[in-house]
Formats: C-alpha cells, structure tokens, sequence
RNA sequence: GCCACCGUAGCUCAACGGCAGAGCAUACGCUUCGUAAGCGUGAGGUUAAGGGUUCAAAUCCCUUCGGUGGCUCCA
C-alpha cells in the first residue's frame, strides 16, 4: 500500500526527500508515531507471547511489525482497536529515558527483534557484503507509556490523551505480511496498519477517499466498461483485450507511432522468441533467470520468449555498418515481451506476465548523449502533457556502489549518471537519487506514476547504456575513419502499453478525453422508424473519422441514455421524427450539457476538431 | 514465491450444516415513447476443481487453481 515511506525511526535511516520533512516535524508524524507504540502496547496485552519488530509512521498512518503465535483474525484487530482508544483515554504521559546497552538488553529479553536492533544500535551495522551502512549509535533511549516501553529515538506526543480517540483507526481490517528488515530470506512477521488524524472529520474523509478511490480502480472499471479480461485458462497475468479495451489502445499506439516518426524515430519488428544464446551474449540471462517462462528446447536449441527487446534491435544495428552520419540512429518497436513474474506480484494491468512495451533504442555518439538524452525526456513530458497527466516524479536511479548487480566500468557509470543528472538540471526537472535503482548495465531516470491505492509504478525510462555496446561490440566509422563505439539510450514512455492503460483508466476515471474514447458518439433513435435515418448518420460519421454506435434496441430513449452516460460515451445523439426531417442531431453531452439539435455537418465538425485537437472538453 | 483473506448465474451480491435466490445483462413477447433505466415471460448453477467429515456440505477440513491486501521483486 504505502511504497516510500522512512523506515522505523527506532531503526534509522529515511529515503524521503525533502517533501516529507516537514511531516516528520510535525505533530501529526508525532501522533501516529505514538499510535504505533499504542498498538504495540494493546497487542501485547492480546498476545503476551509476541514478539515486537518495529513501528513507524508512514505517510498515510502508521503500522508495527510483530511475530505472532496464531494467525490474527478480525475480532482481534477490533479488540486491539477498542484498546487503543482505551488506553488514549487513560492519559497516559510519554516518559523518554537514555540508557545504557546494559540496561537495554535486560528490558528486551526474549525479545530477539528488539535485540538485533540494540546490538546495530551498540555496534553499527553494516550489510551482507560487510559494508558498513551505519555507525554505532551516540545514545540508546527508550519511550515508556503506561505498561510499555519500546525502544525509540521519539519524538512523541507528551502524553496519549494528545491523541483523539474518534480519530484513530485500524486501517485495513485485513492483517499484513512482511518481512522482517524487508529481506525475503528472513522472518515473516503480521504488519498491522494504522491511521491517526487530529479530527474525526478528516479520518472520516481519508476512509472516504479510501472508498472512492477504490471505483476508480482500473480492475474495477475494466470490468464494467468491458476494456479487458483475464482467464485462469489462458494463463494468469496474461490479459485478453476486449474490443473497447483494444480500441484504447489502438487509438494510444496510432498516436505514439505518429509521433515516433516525427521525431526521426525507425519502426523495427522483431520476433517473440529468441535463442538463449542472445541473452547469455547481452548478459541479461542470469539477472532474468529467476523471472522468466522455461526455455523451449527444439532439436538441439534452447529458445526464450523474449523477456526485452534491447538484444533483438542491437542485433539489428550490426547487420550493417554504421557511419557516424546516421547517428544517433532510433530504433522503435512495440515489443511484447514476456517475464514470469511470481504470482503474487500479479496485479491487474499493472503488473503482468505479457507486455508490450513501446519500446526504442537510440544509438548515439558521445557528444549527441546529452541532447539526445533531453530530447527524449521532452517527448516524455509532450505525451503526459496532453493527456493532462501532472503528478509524476522523476527517479534517477544510480548504481549501488556495494551491490555486485551491476555490470561495467566506474568511469563509464560516472559519467552516463552525470550526463542524466545533468540532462535533469537542464531541463529543471525535480528529481530524486536514488542509489540501487538502475539497470543492471547503466543509470536511468524513471518517471513513476502512483495508481488511486497510492502504488507506485515505474512507466516511462530512459536509459544510458555503454556496456551492451562492449558486449556486442557495436561501432560506427567517425569522421576520422577510425571504428569507434556508440552509446545506447533505452527508452519507453508508456513503459508498458498495459501499466500505461491502466494509469490512464484511473487518471480518468474510465472517462476519457473524446479522442480516446473507444466510442465516440452513441446514436439514439426514438423509436424504431428512426433507425434507418441514424444509419445515414453513422456513415457520415464514420466516413469523417469518428467512432460511432446506434442502439437500435427496443429500450425506450430514456434507458438508451442511461445505458450511454454508464459507459461515459462523449457524445449522445438523439434523434426522432424533427431530427430526421430537418437532418439534425439533438446532442447530449455525457456531462449532461444539452446543445440542442445541430444539423449533422455541424456536429461532425465540432467533434472531429475536438478529437483532432485531443482537448480534453468536449466541444 | 511468502503471510493473511476471498471464490455462489456473464456482472454485482443473498442464502452461512437442512429444497441455491435477487437485481442488472442476455433471449422472446408486449410497448414506439423527445433527454438518467416501461411491462411480462423464459433461459442461465456439478456453488472454481478434486478429495474428506456428516443422516445431510455452497456452508466444516485438506489439496490444487484463480483473485485481493501486504511483503519481496519489477515495465
């Protein structure tokens, strides 16, 4: 649910930027931090025999982290609840207190979470490379309310009756599974969310919201709008496209693809399988291994479904050689790729096990990098502008300096992250760092994207890329005739048509602009002796462009426009026996607004300018 | 993959150890109507699949499949 947030103030180090300083500061941060210790305090007088892990304040909330010695159900997160507002009500103070390690250990005895903490705390901590990631503590101290302590370098509320009892609440009524230290190979705990405001009225609201988001969902609204299906019998993570769905998607490819030409960009086609020996040669084999369908083995060859198209489009460029007059050279493709994600990472359209991804790469001289590099950030910023899309933040990922994931040399990933971070600067786009993120052969920049439940999802990516190149020995001839090496730019912008499908369903609440709209206008005859004059309509309409549908059922008008405004269609078009005589179409805007009867040409001209500006009104 | 929960008609849900139901959608009649849902009839189910407990299972237990939330991982 809650992607970034700091990790257990009792435990250190925050990846928030600067933004969420001032919630750290604040009371409201103090408040929910308290909750936390609140909760744990209930919980252990639930469960004595727990064990306690860790609980800070996220963005939305709170939680804590314990090890528990049955499966928790309803009834206890209700108890714990009810004892929460009990214990905010007794008043009790917040007594902080430095001890020794000494003094530490004892109090956490049979704790053996708590313990690891103090021995980071007393030594440092370093990770399993044996770096060091954290030195010794200055001072250990703990926080006491009422029978509990925990723990904790604060701050805290003075005392729990800071807290408004009306105002807390266990989030989700469904407990949670996660890992202790965030480290899959360590111990499962039960995480229990929280959240806490300073007044009912804006609890009421967040859980409001919580609700309304949840219609916006683009599994939801998939459903009922038709956009796209899935069946266990295909395979799961494998979405089947409805005609409405297909059309979206059509309408956004056909888009892009304009554009991509546009731009000097050079459509390829590759195919869905490759032999494995072209991953083992781009060095992506063993980084995919653990997330990829088995190979197909024929005769005496092993094949892949292609789990990216990077090795496809290289091998493209060294069919031929290459002068540095061509360059940078764009390769385009929406290349569907498949990758065998764990089933529980499965998630509607966001997270799949077949993509498509609108994919390019770019191959480019040293001194091209950089524009070449803003260029496509620019087209980036084009396609999310016209879709009306604001809220967004940029991800410069950069190697981990400890990590041995990353291929390649220190110089080369220097400057192929400076060139991004200064691309970024150039172009005053606000961006975070952040160290571990990139692709295992170069530094990226991200732009991510949150879904109505506040997930965070990576679309677009641009990627600088001097290792492939060594790895295939790519060249081109320079001015001087000596052979020399390209770098590769990785680029999506949708990142995957399906992820950006769904971003977009949410964005829009399945209402979207006219000209993505799957159909355009809903032809509505009164009666059945209209339909022969909406037939002579709709070929009108359809032979300037628009994307149109009569509902020639036996409904009456009124549910012929309820069904149209369910499905959020642009344009109704009413039309009886005035309509037929005098060639018009009485319009209905599905924002309820009524034009009136407009003769045929003039509605067609207003909608194909609407559509062929891509406004997001309607007339 | 892991922890927890869920799976009843195409969709949304009811029945919660004792005869499997409703609304919407669909089919067929009637209705032909000027801006948010006309009336009627029918069809549609091995209650995800398989096994077990029980006189009796949609309901309890086990396994598998699928979904949801979270974690891990990722476009």
């Amino acid at each position: 649910m809650h992607i970034r947030h700091g990790e257990c103030p009792c435990d250190l180090n925050n990846d928030g930027a600067n933004m969420s300083q001032r919630y750290e500061e604040s009371r409201l941060y103090r408040i929910r931090h308290s909750a936390a210790h609140i909760m744990a305090e209930a919980m252990l007088e639930r469960f004595p025999e727990a064990l306690i892990a860790i609980g800070p304040p996220i963005e939305d909330g709170f939680y804590y982290d314990f090890s528990l010695p049955r499966a928790i159900t309803e009834e206890d997160l209700q108890w714990v609840e009810n004892r929460m507002k009990e214990i905010v009500r007794e008043n009790h103070p917040f007594t902080y207190r430095e001890v020794t390690p000494d003094e530490a250990r004892a109090q956490f005895q049979g704790q053996p979470f708590k313990l690891e903490l103090i021995e980071d705390l007393v030594n440092g901590r370093e990770d399993e490379n044996g770096n060091r990631i954290a030195e010794p503590a200055a001072k250990i101290s703990f926080y006491t309310q009422d029978t509990f302590t925990d723990l904790c370098r604060g701050p805290h509320v003075p005392a729990t009756g800071e807290i408004n009892p009306d105002a807390l609440s266990i989030t989700f009524k469904l407990p949670a599974g996660a890992y202790w230290r965030g480290d899959e190979k360590r111990p499962q705990l039960t995480r229990i969310y929280g959240t806490a405001f300073e007044t009912k009225p804006e609890l009421d609201e967040y859980l409001h919201a919580l609700e309304e988001a949840k219609k916006r969902d683009h599994r939801i609204l998939g459903e009922k709008l038709d956009l796209f299906t899935f069946s266990p019998l295909v395979g799961k993570g494998l979405a089947l496209w409805k005609p409405a769905g297909a059309m979206l998607r059509h309408t956004l490819e056909t888009w892009l693809r304009d554009l991509l030409i546009e731009r000097g960009y050079r459509p390829v086609v590759t195919p869905h399988i490759a032999n494995v020996n072209l991953y083992k040669t781009s060095g992506h084999y063993p980084y995919y291994s653990a997330s990829q369908y088995a190979p197909i083995q024929v005769d005496e060859e092993e094949f892949m479904l292609k789990p990216m198209n990077c090795p496809h489009h290289i091998m493209i460029y060294k069919s031929e050689m290459h002068s540095y007059r061509e360059l940078p050279l764009r390769y385009s493709e929406f290349g569907t790729v498949y990758r065998y994600e764990k089933s529980g990472e499965l998630t509607g359209l966001t997270r799949v096990r077949g993509f498509t991804q609108d994919d390019a790469h770019i191959f480019v001289t040293p001194d091209q990098l950089l524009n070449e590099f803003k260029e496509v950030v620019r087209f980036f910023q084009h396609v999310v502008g016209t879709l009306g899309i604001t809220e967004f933040r940029a991800r410069v990922g950069t190697r981990d300096p400890e990590s041995d994931k990353f291929v390649g040399d220190d110089a080369l990933w220097d400057a192929a992250a400076g060139a991004i971070v200064q691309a970024c600067q150039e172009l005053g786009l606000p961006h975070t760092v952040e160290p571990g993120e990139a692709a295992f052969y170069g530094p990226k920049l991200d732009f991510v994207l949150r879904d109505v439940l506040k997930r965070e999802w990576q679309l677009g990516t641009v990627q600088v890329d001097y290792v492939l190149p060594a790895r295939f020995e790519l060249e081109y001839v320079a001015e001087d005739g000596t052979r020399k090496r390209p770098i590769m730019i990785h680029r999506a912008l949708f990142g995957s048509v399906e992820r950006f499908v769904a971003i977009l369903i949410e964005h829009f609440a399945g209402v979207f602009p006219a000209w993505l709209s799957p159909v355009q206008a809903l032809l509505i005859p009164i009666t059945d002796r209209h339909i022969e004059y909406a037939n002579s309509v709709a070929d009108k309409l359809r032979a300037r462009g628009l994307r149109v549908e009569i509902d020639a059922s036996k409904n009456r008008m009124q549910a012929k426009i309820a069904a149209g405004r369910e499905r959020h269609i642009p344009y109704l078009l009413i039309m009886g026996d005035r309509d037929a005589q005098n060639g018009t179409v009485s319009v209905r805007l599905r924002t309820d607004e009524d034009l009136g009867a407009l003769p045929v040409d003039e509605f067609v001209t207003l909608a194909a300018n609407v559509i062929s500006s891509k406004s997001l009104e309607l007339k």
